[in-house]
DNA sequence: TAGGCCATCTGGTCCT
DNA sequence: AGGACCAGATGGCCTA
């Protein structure tokens, strides 16, 4: 079929993205084997999976030319519990049919890959406006699914309590539901200012952690760029580049004023690994012997922004996530559509209402 | 090596 | 009739 696939100049596009394909003959064989196997022995597909009745399956064997018919109902359904198949008979499979059969498949595999394709371009996009965007460590297809529909639970509950979030809470809620690791890297990529949010307690273990509620100074809105090694959960880099910096900014510093962070390194480097560790909804701080104050400024609770190359980052009351900041650069009508969005842009003109509550 | 994730194939079902 | 959608099966890749 492979063969067949690629001398199918219509077809070739699709199933050239897979390299994969054409580089492993031996899954060519395998493939192909199965695909002659299947179009030769019916019954194997009526074995495969589906539990579905199949009583109504009318299309592809309706239509030939050929009206002989199988005699092959006497050892289906009989034996065992499988209840005996109705419908049309099975014709004899004449090498016409054969053919055309293959056709057919042929081209409703090719629209099935295109139609994957594009699903997971939708997906792409998706993951690209969740606030944990990694071009190099993606999340699993389920997980952008769930953190889409935490995201969207959290901003609704922003808009409609109109105050300000609670930001354990916030992060509780946008990691609802998610596995360990997809949680810990959301932690990681919302990075939580552990001197403004968290008070430190003693665990009955003897070691320190933070929990709690607490009012929210430093907030979202800004993604860590986990394409940047420095960046990637669990990195322990304590370098003293602010995350504040090229495409990816914290929102602003603390309401506390924590002071202004230092923008001039052409070369962004994330903030550290976070100080949180997150575990079926409860938080506790990390113990961090290196917890430096220039660590602690970096520990910024934060989603994307698109920092516009050259310009300032904002200022302590420029959330990035809005565009009615002046100094912030962006505005709503710079706000592109989903599906053009890439790494780090604008989003969405919500975060204009979002941002007002955090300029009071 | 087991388990998770993914791409693909496939047949059934529904819709136009 | 044909396409879209769906879900099961399968095998590959990767990681703990």
């Amino acid at each position: 079929m492979l063969t067949r696939l690629f001398s199918d100049p219509s077809l070739l596009p699709d199933v050239q993205k897979y390299s994969g394909w054409a580089e492993d003959s031996d899954e060519e064989d395998s493939k192909m084997k199965d695909d002659d196997q299947d179009i030769q022995d019916d019954e194997g597909s009526e074995l495969r999976g589906s539990s579905r009745t199949h009583s109504e399956h009318a299309g592809e064997d309706d239509e030939d030319d050929d009206d002989e018919v199988e005699e092959e109902e006497d050892e289906e359904g009989i034996e065992g519990d499988m209840p005996k198949k109705r419908g049309p008979k099975k014709r004899k499979m004449t090498p016409a049919r054969v053919e055309r059969t293959k056709v057919r498949r042929t081209k409703a595999n090719a629209r099935e890959r295109t139609r994957m394709h594009d699903l997971n371009s939708a997906l792409d996009n998706l993951r690209k406006v969740v606030p944990c965007y990694s071009k190099t460590q993606k999340l699993s297809k389920i997980e952008t699914l769930r953190l889409a529909k935490n995201y969207i639970w959290a901003l609704s509950e922003i808009l409609r309590s109109g105050k300000r979030p609670d930001v354990v809470a916030y992060v509780q809620t946008l990691c609802k539901g998610l596995s360990q690791p997809t949680t810990n890297l959301v932690a990681g990529c919302l990075q939580l200012n552990s001197r403004n949010f968290l008070t430190e307690q003693q665990g009955p273990d003897g070691s320190r952690y933070a929990s709690g509620s607490f009012s929210m100074h430093s907030y979202p809105y800004q993604c860590a760029r986990l394409s940047n090694p420095h960046c990637q959960p669990g990195s322990t880099s304590t370098s003293n580049s602010h995350p504040l910096r090229t495409q990816g900014y914290s929102t602003y510093d603390s309401y506390g004023g924590s002071g202004s962070p230092e923008y001039n390194s052409p070369e962004y480097e994330a903030p550290l690994s976070p100080p949180l560790c997150v575990n079926n909804g409860n938080f506790s701080l990390k113990q961090q012997g290196s917890a430096s104050p220039e660590n602690e400024k970096g520990y910024h609770y934060s989603m994307h922004y698109s920092g516009l190359p050259g310009s300032r980052p904002p200022g302590p009351h420029n959330l990035v996530f809005g565009s009615s900041g002046a100094r912030s650069g962006i505005h709503s009508e710079n706000v592109v559509p989903y599906h053009d969005m890439h790494l780090h842009h604008e989003r969405a003109p919500v975060y204009d209402e979002l941002n007002a509550f955090f300029h009071n």
